[in-house]
RNA sequence: GUGGCUGUAGCUCAGUUGGUUAGAGCACCAGGUUGUGGACCUGGGGGUCGUGGGUUCAAGUCCCAUCAGCCACCCCA
């Protein structure tokens, strides 16, 4: 019985959740396109090495959430836990630096091995937005722009937050970073056992612990905005100006960092309490480093990832199905001519629906069931007398010329 | 990976202190009546009670293990 079951942290997605999955992707993809982003696409799988210089070796997707494995014992191979990595690096094979700035939409299943909850699979779906080789705070500005706009025409915007945040340059981040390390160094016997872990691997994250001690410390360990030079200060500074002409709604969170090595100024996250712990909805940031530590010409870039599952649930009009016209042989001698009928609507751009079997009470009972907007009941005569009868549930029936039909069905189209 | 809660038909749930062939509603199928659907009537199919052990004369009901889902941590989209 055990092979008769998804993999754990996987899951299918039937008609109904394909469509509200399909309504996620869709508006963004739309959205996306009306501010220059085309859509691309990489393989699901690349060399280990892409995540693990990209991403990071201590961060804890390449630690402990990849799915790799070495096909006929060669390469090492790991399944996609993210986008970004893999574009970057199609941005270095395909030879695109000479085409900047590019801008991609992007949209696929990711893969992570991690406990699953709601709103967290282990294959989960994304859709991405990059801008590569813009240096500029008007890019950070339109990304973040672009997020937003897909919120608002998923009509989820306003159930979320936008946190904002800077990590500075390279120069300041390292500043900042030894000088919190020491500090929380100073009350290592005080830290939380995850924290303690986090000091080597990760400490800017320590200023987000849940832990109750933690808390107490971070309240009084140095402020990043301290240590921000004034590029980084002064970057930030445009960002939030940007946001503020296109009217973007934002909080600025101190405590928000990203859990991946790439990242430096901008870092954004729309967060939601309606999912629980599962609260990232939509997060991103600047990634001025990544191209060049994969190996490429050094190129500006940033960019966000959503959940695809994430958003789908908080969307509350789930789209209905397209109800379809029913087309019913009224006698079993008319069934050919049903079917030719169906055709030539089919042909004509309409959703048809034609029964396989049944009598004519059955065939209208599966009518009904599938919600159909109207019938188009054809007796044997009917293509011989040009006639069918067209029957809208709601309203009733008429009888109409054969040439009038598709004019009389167009206001279900 | 850690801690906790849950697990009976497709779905939502009942199942008394362990005791004869495990139930309901909805859904599904068939028939009837509408005689071209929706309502209604009748009947039917479907569960090795997540799985595997154990205790017992007897377990859906107790014990252990395991799997899965959910919640929190962790992490993140």
């Amino acid at each position: 019985m055990t092979a008769v079951k998804p993999v754990r942290g996987t899951y299918d997605i039937l008609p109904e959740a394909m469509r509200a999955h399909r309504h996620v992707v869709d508006t963004a993809r739309t959205v996306a396109a009306r501010y220059g982003y085309d859509e691309m696409s990489t393989p699901v799988f690349e060399f280990t090495e892409v995540f693990k210089r990209s991403l990071g070796d201590t961060s804890d997707v390449v630690t402990k959430e990849m799915y790799t494995f070495s096909p006929k014992g060669g390469e090492q191979i790991t399944l996609r836990p993210e986008a970004t990595a893999g574009i970057a690096r199609a941005f270095i094979s395909g030879g695109l630096a000479n085409q900047l700035p590019l801008k991609f939409f992007y949209t696929g299943p990711m893969f992570r091995y991690e406990r699953p909850q709601k709103g967290r699979q282990r294959q989960f779906h994304q859709i991405d937005v990059e801008l590569l080789g813009v240096a500029e705070p008007l890019g950070d500005v339109e990304i973040v722009a672009v997020g937003a706009q897909i919120l608002r025409e998923l009509d989820v915007l306003e159930r979320t937050t936008l946190e904002l945040n800077t990590l500075g340059d390279p120069e300041s981040r390292r500043a900042y970073r030894a000088v919190l390390v020491n500090y929380f160094k100073s009350y290592s016997n005080r830290l939380s056992e995850d924290s303690l872990a986090r000091l080597d691997r990760n400490p800017l994250r320590i200023l987000d612990s849940k832990d109750e001690g933690d808390r107490q410390l971070v309240a009084g360990a140095p402020l990043f905005g301290d240590y921000l030079n004034e590029y980084s200060r002064d970057y930030f500074e445009r960002v939030r100006a940007g946001l503020d002409a296109l009217g973007i709604a934002y909080e600025v969170n101190p405590r928000l960092v990203r859990g991946l090595d790439y990242y430096t100024h901008t870092a954004f996250e729309f967060t939601t309490r309606e999912l629980g712990a599962q609260g990232a909805v939509l997060a991103g940031g600047r990634y001025d480093g990544l191209i060049e530590t994969l190996g490429g010409r050094a190129t500006p870039g940033i960019g966000w990832a959503a959940g695809v599952e994430r958003l789908a649930m908080m969307v509350s009009e789930k789209p209905k199905a397209k109800r379809p016209i029913a087309v019913v042989p009224a006698e079993a001698e008319a069934e050919l001519d049903a079917l030719k009928l169906a055709q030539r609507l089919r042909r004509e751009g309409f959703t048809v629906d034609l029964g396989f079997s049944g009598n004519l009470s059955k065939r209208m009972k599966r009518a009904s069931k599938i919600n159909a907007a109207a019938v188009v009941i054809l007796r044997e005569d009917g293509l011989a007398r040009d006639v069918v009868t067209v029957r809208d549930f709601e309203t009733g029936e008429e009888e109409v010329p054969l040439t009038a039909m598709a004019d009389r069905l167009a206001r279900y189209q």
